[in-house]
This record gives structure tokens, C-alpha cells and sequence, in this order.
DNA sequence: TTTATATTTGAACAGTTGTTCATCTGTTTG
DNA sequence: CAAACAGATGAACAACTGTTCAAATATAAA
């Protein structure tokens, strides 16, 4: 038998290297939050709004009228927005104005537009 | 006629306001490009990938391996990573070796890990 | 209380996405 | 050359996503 021949499901890893590659992949529970997470940048609608609100928190009728959608379709991507904690929203009678929750948001936002610009 | 009404289709904002918040919102151009950048990191799956790929190239079988999955999978996965720019890849005889393209993949992992973790 | 305004909600539908399976291309070895 | 191997590719299908439309809440004003 070969010296160094030891079956593994790898070609090129070794059981060590395959310890450290599978220690570098986030716990299973990461990997759902972060892909979770990120999706939520992964729309031309969503991307707009998050760049409308940037400097100022707006109602929901406004940023419809910016973004010529209707308040409904708006409304349905707040609410993805909210859940995952990129915006928060404050009241004011019957008006509801939302912002920015965080500057993780902006981080992305502003790596992520490095990225496509180069 | 009222001193300070005029018609605007919004109900809280200035026209100047509009025109800032407008300037605030990337470029049609960018907007579709960040969108589909970020998309990119939107699957748990390519998030895994990204994870394994964090210290040490790998070959599209041995990525298989260490999720579990077919090497087709994989490699449908992987071009989208390619056509996005997230990874690279060199050949060695028949084996194509893939690894993480930039620095952006890294801080938004990072960031969005952050996020989560709070 | 009735009416109007601002926003939310749920169902429905078209369009998109990720995996599988079978097949194909490219590279090395015999 | 043919056989074997690594990976890529295209079609197909179920699962998911974003918008629309109609209807429901919530708050304020009459």
C-alpha cells in the first residue's frame, strides 16, 4: 500500500486542510441569517429605497411618489426591510416615516457600489 | 390661494427635498448592478462556498465534498460567483482551482455577519 | 358616527431561482 | 487513437419572489 494513500471523498484536501476549510464556513445557523440578510440587498426596488432614505427618514406615500411605484408594492418591501432590521419606522399620526435602522446598511451599500463602480 | 401651497405629488416633501432625496438614490446603471452584486451573497448555499474559500483556494470537487452536494450544483453556483466577479479561478491540468477575487467579498461577509450577530 | 387619508394585508399571477439529471467539452493518460 | 476524469452546460421542474388588485386597519377630521 502507497505510503501517504488514504481514502477520502477529497482530491486535493487533506482530512486537516477539510477540518479548516469546513471551520472557515459560518455555523449552519450563520449561513441562514447572513444569506437571509443579504438577500434583502438583492433587489433594484429595495436598493432604491435604502438609497432614498439615506440622509432623511420619508413617509411611505413619498417614497412611492420618488420612486413612481404604488404604496402597496412600497409597503410590501418595507416590510422585508423592517423584519430584517434595516429600517425602523416611527409614527406620526396617521402618517408612518421610515429610516435607515443601522450603519451596517450604509457599510454594504457603499462596499458593495466600490465593487460594481471598479 | 394659500401663501405656501402649491401641488406636489408628495405629501410631506418639499420639491427640493424631492430633488435631494432623488440625488440620493444611486444611478439606474448602479442600482442594477448593486442589486445583482448583492443578490450574489442572497443563498445560503454561495454563502457556504464564499465561507470555504476564505483561506485557501479549492477545486470544484472538493467544494462538493465539503457541502455535501454534486459537483454540478456547484459549479452552476460558481459561475455565478465568476460572472459577478466574487471569485477567481486558475487551471491546473483538469482540475480548476476557484478563490475569493477581492477584499469586498471579505468586508461584506463580515459586516453582514456583524448584523446578524447583534 | 361618518368620511377621508395613510398604510397594511392577503390572494393571485407571472417571472425568477436552485437543484437534478443527462449530456457535452476539455485535459491527461494509456 | 480511446478511456477516464474534472468540470461545464442546458432543459426541466418545484419552490420562491415582486407586483397588482381588492379589501382591511388605523388615525384624524367633519
Amino acid at each position: 500500500m502507497d505510503q501517504n494513500e488514504t481514502i477520502t471523498p477529497y482530491q486535493f484536501l487533506t482530512e486537516a486542510e477539510a477540518v479548516d476549510a469546513r471551520q472557515s464556513i459560518p455555523a449552519e445557523r450563520e449561513v441562514m441569517a447572513l444569506s437571509e440578510f443579504l438577500k434583502i440587498f438583492g433587489d433594484a426596488t429595495r436598493v432604491r429605497i435604502l438609497g432614498a432614505l439615506r440622509d432623511k427618514e420619508l413617509c411611505v406615500g413619498d417614497i412611492a411618489a420618488l420612486l413612481d411605484m404604488t404604496p402597496s408594492a412600497i409597503s410590501h418591501q418595507l416590510k422585508m426591510l423592517k423584519s430584517a432590521k434595516l429600517v425602523k419606522y416611527r409614527r406620526e399620526g396617521k402618517t408612518l416615516f421610515y429610516a435607515l435602522a443601522d450603519e451596517h446598511v450604509h457599510s454594504i451599500m457603499e462596499i458593495g457600489l466600490e465593487h460594481v463602480r471598479e
